[in-house]
RNA sequence: GCGCUCGUAGUGAAGUGGUUAUCACGCCUCCCUGUCACGGAGGAGAUCGCCGGUUCAAAUCCGGUCGAGCGCGCCA
């Protein structure tokens, strides 16, 4: 007999059918049993009755998550047995046999419990995990993302193309994965922590945009929103593209088609706003802001010029600012939230948190002693603060006074729950310096990109003074404060790209040694190009409301970078290693 | 590498110096013919992550260590 769907069930009243699945539940009323059985599709009660004998012995020794094929006749249950609960609520299975396919120990976890495991035991026993419904949603979730982003991008004619896994290591960037050469002793392959270089070599080839849901592989320290080892990017490149402009906006549909047709998330705005990473900075205190709430930082140096306060006057002179945000219904923060404030500032650089509040048209601070009249009403009209409210200060290096109030700013939203989960807020952000110093190194470095095109070229290379105000023709969407992606136009001369590298100091020996296919391609006939990658886990875990990478994907490493399932990373046979010259 | 937080039956939690470490779920045995979070009776199950210290007495306090989560560094 074909197999039927417990959810099909309902439409086979009065027939026999033969039905698969799990032990969902089993209730034993000693002269009745019954069972829920679950499959995909969902919950189908079985009745055993002992004139069924065999299967009601069978059924005696059924255990929760037993495999179970089941005969039986489909009947309506008269209306007061009805359970409104379950799809097939209306029904149940009169059991004629039962098979028991595979037998279940106790399961470790207890996937249908309200109490959730801890997620150590959860990605130990993952196949179990699964099992609950809010795994098997984000499973059916995910393939349904990956079809509007596949159909997305065929439309728009875009040539799918895999690139290779095992390929060479990348001086700049990340650390990488190495594989061992067995047939080229002593050499290694690496695996790539992006399909960069072979992008741009398609673009060469002459593939007019190509797209590809490419597994990227970073040996990087993990975080909430990244994950340990590999992840997946929707990675394109256009060729003939010489403004990033028409990439964004290539681009944009899809990401508000996923926020509001796939998630069914409003977005704040439908006009998606350009930022200069300069903008960002000085307004946001931060290149991914989250533009769901407004709190935005004010330039209040020119109002302290002339202080009688110290720590605000000095912090007028030598690049450094003064700036403020304003929370509103600041003032109902208690003397140890703002204390707590107060380290996550200082954890940022900062050397303290001064603030004013404001009560019944009376401003309170331990600060307002040092300030005059004039400079009490510049802070509130400027900051446009209100009774209830309450202004934070930075005074410092400007770029460390951003930091830190961008870094309350998100804080302050989350204490006052201003990060609405119902709606989603996109920013391209933009122009961002090509350059940019190390400090702890004590040299200049890459900004985000070396293999993007600085805006003027060799020319601007050459002219500006400070090399840290080329910027590039390089871009970042940002949703709801979280980076979803990054792209550029890139670099297609070989002059342009030497120049960039020399400027750090490297001679044309390196840039040869290191990116010689792309040299030499450039060499012939290369159209300008441009593209961009979007982390899909990341934007799949905004969507569907997750705080952690790891719920999106099946299969995810620990934050130590343990796939603690399958015990990986482990040991191999010392024959394996003398094979590959180790 | 660094910081913060956490680690108690199979699972999730309670327990902040003092009897036999508590509860829920799960598990086992028995009873039960209309349950669907079935019900009833009984039972097993914990060297309180590990090592050391303080104390008459440690799950509880202290030090170390291992593991986990979050953050920083890192992630062109």
């Amino acid at each position: 007999m074909t197999r039927t769907l417990t959810k099909d069930a309902v439409t086979k009243i009065g027939e026999q059918i033969s039905v698969s699945g799990w032990v969902h539940a089993r209730r034993d009323h000693g002269g009745l049993i019954f069972i829920d059985l679950r499959d995909h599709t969902g919950l189908l009660q079985l009745v055993i009755n002992p004139e069924a004998a065999d299967a009601f012995a069978v059924a005696e020794d059924v255990r929760d998550e037993f495999v179970i094929r089941v005969d039986g006749i489909v009947r309506e249950r008269a209306p007061e047995l009805k359970n409104d609960h379950i799809a097939t609520g209306g029904i149940e299975l009169a059991v004629q046999t039962i098979v028991v396919l595979n037998r279940s120990e106790t399961l470790p976890i207890q996937p249908f419990s309200d109490a959730q495991a801890g997620e150590e035991l959860r990605l130990k026993y993952r196949y179990l995990d699964m099992r609950r419904p809010r795994m098997q949603e984000i499973m059916r979730r995910r393939a349904q993302y990956y079809k509007i982003i596949r159909d997305y991008m065929e439309s728009g004619e875009f040539i799918e193309v895999t690139t290779p896994i095992i390929a060479n290591s990348s001086p700049e960037g990340a650390r990488d994965f190495l594989i061992p050469s067995r047939l080229q002793e002593g050499k290694f392959y690496a695996l790539p922590q992006a399909p960069q270089q072979f992008k741009q070599l398609l673009m060469v080839g002459g593939i007019p945009r190509y797209y590809q849901i490419a597994a990227c592989f970073r040996d990087e320290d993990p975080r909430a929103d990244r994950l340990y080892g590999e992840f997946y990017q929707l990675d394109l490149e256009m060729s003939f593209v010489e403004d990033g402009e028409e990439v964004r906006s290539t681009m944009e549909p899809l990401i508000k088609n996923l926020v509001t047709g796939f998630a069914g998330k409003k977005l704040l705005s439908d006009i998606v706003p350009r930022i200069t990473y300069a903008d960002a900075m000085e307004t946001y205190g931060s290149d991914k802001p989250d533009l769901r709430f407004d709190m935005k930082l004010v330039d209040l140096t020119d109002v302290f010029v002339n202080s009688e306060f110290g720590v605000f006057k000095s912090a007028t002179t030598d690049g450094k600012a003064v700036k403020a945000i304003c929370v509103k219904d600041g003032g109902s923060l208690s003397r140890k939230q703002i204390d707590d404030f107060t380290i996550i500032a200082k954890s940022e650089g900062a050397g303290g948190l001064a603030y004013v509040t404001y009560e019944n048209g009376e401003v309170k601070s331990p600060i307002a002693k040092f300030l005059s009249q004039v400079e009490l009403d510049a802070i509130k009209s400027k900051t446009g603060a209100e009774d209830g409210d309450a202004v934070f200060f930075g005074a410092d290096v400007r770029p460390l006074v951003n930091k830190v109030l961008g870094r309350l700013r998100s804080e302050f939203a989350v204490h006052f729950k201003l990060k609405d989960p119902t709606v989603v807020a996109l920013a391209w952000i933009v122009d961002f310096p090509f350059y940019e110093w190390d400090a702890a190194a004590n040299k200049l470095d890459f900004g985000h990109n070396p293999f993007s095109m600085p805006r003027g070229g060799v020319e601007a290379l050459d002219s500006n003074e400070n090399k840290l105000d080329i910027v590039a023709d390089q871009y970042d969407m940002v949703m709801n404060g979280y980076e979803i992606c990054s792209g550029g136009v890139r670099n297609h001369n070989p002059d342009v790209l030497y120049k960039v590298f020399s400027l750090l100091g490297y001679d044309k020996q390196y840039v040869e040694d290191k990116f010689g296919a792309m040299l030499s391609a450039f060499k012939f006939g290369a159209p300008p190009h441009a593209g961009c990658a979007f982390g899909i886990d990341r934007i799949l875990m905004e969507l569907l409301d997750e705080s952690n990478v790891r719920e999106v994907v099946a299969f995810p490493k620990n934050g130590s970078g343990v796939d603690l399932m399958m015990n990986s990373p482990g040991l191999v046979d010392p024959r394996q290693l003398k094979e590959l010259g180790i």
